[in-house]
DNA sequence: ATTATATAGGATTATAAGGTCTTGTAATAT
DNA sequence: ATATTACAAGACCTTATAATCCTATATAAT
């Protein structure tokens, strides 16, 4: 919807790393375990990730995947851009009408326009730290 | 991103024939051309309108299709399900992790909702005659 | 009746996203 | 040194959406 699914499989990941923090590399086999996200595919991405400094690779024995920095300076909209591209320069119609514009908005521009900010705030808006904390509270409100 | 390029393409082909109403049927044909849409891909989207019954179709010479029903009883959701299919029974999450509910969040989960809400509000509010009179604004506006 | 014209619909192709397979290469424990 | 382990990377397969082709069928004008 709002990303590919490689995008989210990031996502996972790289909230998998900030959940586990540690100085020892993580595998991506792991990673891809925990998820269940196809192993193969998330090394894909994961190369992505690493050629864009969002996460540091090692290689060999007891190598593994590391965050690239620290969990509470990423923010999802930069894990979403580094594997879908960056955002288009100019946002496209809603109902695809070429020449839509603030000037000469499409018959849903004014109420989508809102709704795209506030997307687009979401994904800006959330770093690492916080969904990681998130998903462990969850976790631990599970159990019981 | 909200629906397929099919649906879109669906409800351009409805907005013109709401902008154009006429007794007399409306030539596939026209709408394609005049929106830049594939023909033979838009004729086979209007059978699935017809069968929906969100379009009548007339055959033979001076054919064509004209609206199922008055265009402001006709909302954008439904020709969208129309194309698309129904929308999921349970919402799935933004960041695909299972077991996300109301009960156990997911970290975007709360700020993720309202969105949701407001895209579902988008498209159930608006019927086509509204967006047909916009439209028409419009182009009278890009004249000047 | 015949012909022109428009939708109906099955079969096929194109493209992109998602996913798999296989081999290369770096690092390290032995 | 060498075997093992884990990421790197190219080639390949699969599936869904988008788009095209071709023929059938309905209808109205002649």
């Amino acid at each position: 919807m709002l990303y590919s699914k490689s995008a989210e499989y990031a996502i996972q990941a790289m909230i998998y790393l900030s959940e586990n923090k540690s100085e020892k590399p993580i595998m991506i086999s792991k990673i891809a375990a925990s998820y269940d996200i196809p192993y193969q595919f998330l090394a894909k991405i994961v190369q992505t990730l690493v050629k864009q400094r969002l996460v540091k690779a090692t290689r060999g024995r007891n190598g593994g995947i590391n965050l690239g920095r620290p969990s509470h300076e990423i923010y999802v909209n930069e894990i979403v851009h580094a594997i879908d591209g960056p955002p288009p320069e100019r946002e496209q119609c809603v109902i695809g009408l070429d020449l839509c514009s603030d000037e000469t908005p499409c018959p849903l521009h004014d109420k989508w326009k809102p709704i795209r900010y506030k997307i687009a705030e979401m994904l800006a808006g959330e770093h690492l730290d916080d969904l990681a904390e998130r998903v462990t509270a969850k976790r631990e409100k599970m159990k019981k």
